[in-house]
DNA sequence: ACTTGATTTGACCATTCGGTCAAAGCAACG
DNA sequence: CGTTGCTTTGACCGAATGGTCAAATCAAGT
């Protein structure tokens, strides 16, 4: 009948191209660098069928943010307070680097949210991030305090971790720039193993 | 007689005040995404007025981004061969996150235009830059070759540098939602150099 | 073939965009 | 005072922007 419901399959396509499109465009200029007609034309739709689809503008920026923060946290989520501590902690690096490898236009788009300041996500980073984050922080201060890695503040180990594997999805253009050509990702996947093991066992 | 040589001072208060709010703008929200209308509003200017010192947008952009080229890589160029390894590299940590800390605007100006696939600053991309990295790496080998540091990848280890320093500038605003209010800059100072440290003398 | 509802589009609208221009304001100096 | 040249602005322009709407097209079932 109407859309959030029951989509047929020309719904589900288009639906789909449209918010690709907008990852696309949204990830490289923000929201209010892209327009909507950029946006349909990469869909490859008028911009009146765009909207045909979505409300307006804002509400495909919407739903990218939200899409976006429910895969986002899933890598710390995963990590779980019974497992190794150093592996918990690595499988984490290892996770956030190949989701910077193989969706480096969510990293882009969320980056471009937080450098304008936030303005359409900030409630769930003071709420749903603030409070993962602090309960994460919480178990690695356990392992610590039982042994098992160094010494460390924990909730600056996160902010490294997100600033060194989203650090390849945002900045590639200027990786590739100075590395030249060719996939950096399994140099810096041994580059950073080496690093959080030398910082966690130090 | 004309602006570029021989300037006023009101021509030096009125460039400098469009230059200061083109940054704010223009660190917030991209070049496409920035407006002249409010640049001049932020700089208490109409706009006809702004485009009496600047002929276009674009120029202020590009000034913008030509003066933050100059001083970026000044912390870099300032690693010396000679010097201490560990402490070189160090320095430079301890300059950059200052940089982020007092610069932070300027910081996010760079991050967007690289977002938005650096397509007015690529050139120097591979090539000031480009060089400068390569010249730096090689003498980190040389550093880690002497036994005077572990053994590391130096393109990494000088990206690590970037993405760890420049986190606390361009996801300021994440930082502080997860941290509660408060000047996070110690606490990351301390963590950094922990980290390079066990890092390097690994 | 006919009907019904989903889909698509061309034309259009008000607003905002970057930028121009002629005229007005203003400071300095003779 | 009057002149000269720097500075500021209101009015304006064409293009682009987000969004609307009625009409046309299309797909599917009968």
């Amino acid at each position: 009948m109407n859309k959030p419901e029951a989509r047929t399959r020309i719904q589900e396509r288009n639906r789909a191209a449209i918010l690709d499109a907008g990852l696309d465009v949204f990830s490289q200029f923000g929201f209010r660098g892209a327009t909507l007609d950029q946006i349909a034309e990469a869909a490859g739709l008028s911009k009146p069928n765009l909207l045909y689809y979505f409300p307006s503008k804002e509400s495909v920026y919407e739903t990218l943010l939200q899409e976006l923060l429910h895969t986002w946290l899933d890598p710390l989520r995963a990590m779980r307070p019974e497992g190794d501590a150093v592996g918990e902690i690595l499988g984490y690096v290892r996770r956030k680097l190949e989701m910077s490898r193989d969706y480096p236009r969510e990293s882009r788009l969320f980056a471009n949210e937080i450098l304008q300041g936030a303005p359409r996500i900030m409630p769930a980073l003071t709420g749903e991030l603030r409070d993962l984050v602090n309960d994460k922080a919480a178990v690695i201060r356990g392992w610590s305090a039982a042994g098992r890695i160094a010494t460390i503040d924990p909730h600056h180990l996160i902010f490294s971790i997100w600033a060194l594997t989203q650090h390849y999805a945002d900045f590639d253009v200027q990786v590739q720039a100075v590395l030249g050509p060719g996939d950096p990702y399994p140099a810096a996947t041994a580059y950073l193993e080496q690093l959080f093991r030398r910082l966690l066992t130090g």
